[in-house]
DNA sequence: AGCACTTAGCTGTCGCGACAGCAAATGCCG
DNA sequence: CGGCATTTGCTGTCGCGACAGCTAAGTGCT
């Protein structure tokens, strides 16, 4: 707004474009300070529970793909877990190569413990936010995982 | 739009609220791996060249704070570019509990190298965006941040 | 001066993300 | 069938983020 507005799309000023990668970050940074924060309570991390709701059934190479890492790290979070006691790594017989991640019951008994937890920070993230808003929001992180990919 | 659209403000759905969080993690990660990547040649991080782009002349303290970690991981931080020769440590006389940071003859040779990825990388992060829309984000992202503060 | 309080930087520890490389199991194809 | 590529999960290594705790140095108060 400081210099022309009759071009249609005029170039991005440099400086903000600059400073969206760094907002950015430390947004991301903060949420998951947060949600940590809130889990903490429960003995487990955001990543780990996050996996927890999607391992039942699932093996270590689909819920990489789901919680966006690689099975390296995968490999790690689920021996976390199994050191917790709240999963279970089963060979499956079909194919040997694979796993399947289960719950044991502890692992089920802390699910709708944790699954609220979800549900504040992102309500907390974006409080104040209008429908249209979160609308918008979403549509340019969509548009961002494009461009990056 | 499922429910009515009459009222003013609607409780924004669950689930958007829910993939706001998930989809800023996943941008924030995939911005901060194509920056990685696109330094790369030149053997720093995104941190390690964020870092040098503000060292010269502050103390650990103040870069903490600038790039949003703690003294820790600046100790850590500071510890490899000094290990790079990229930087020096200097105690400063007038208060010998802190010490300011200096570039190195390499340090100050490599920072016009630098620069441009995060601009090829914010750029690219943001193609397709138009300065209005820039603008909203960055709006959402500081309304975020304090959210979380 | 003496003592508590604060500040700056460091270390220890843990969890996570990414890359490279590995062995076993499987699939494919001549 | 035999050999080769692919897939799956694992390990090693490194950088980074956060928390707790520590020491040295400065500050303030009485």
């Amino acid at each position: 707004m400081t210099t022309m507005d009759a071009t249609p799309d005029p170039a991005p000023p440099f400086d903000l474009v600059l400073a969206g990668g760094a907002q950015l970050t430390q947004v991301a940074r903060d949420l998951r300070t947060a949600l940590d924060d809130d889990l903490a309570p429960f003995d487990v991390t955001s990543q780990q529970a996050a996996l927890l709701m999607h391992a039942a059934g699932n093996t270590p190479n689909r819920l990489a793909a789901l919680l966006g890492t690689d099975t390296a790290g995968m490999t790690r979070l689920l021996d976390r877990l199994e050191a917790k006691n709240l999963i279970r790594r089963q060979r499956n017989p079909a194919d040997r190569r694979s796993i399947v991640i289960e719950l044991t019951a502890a692992g089920r008994a802390l699910l709708p413990k944790i699954a609220p937890s979800f549900g504040r920070a992102n309500t907390r993230l974006l409080r104040g936010f209008t429908t249209t808003e979160i609308t918008q929001l979403l549509a340019m992180l969509n548009r961002m995982r494009d461009n990056l990919a």
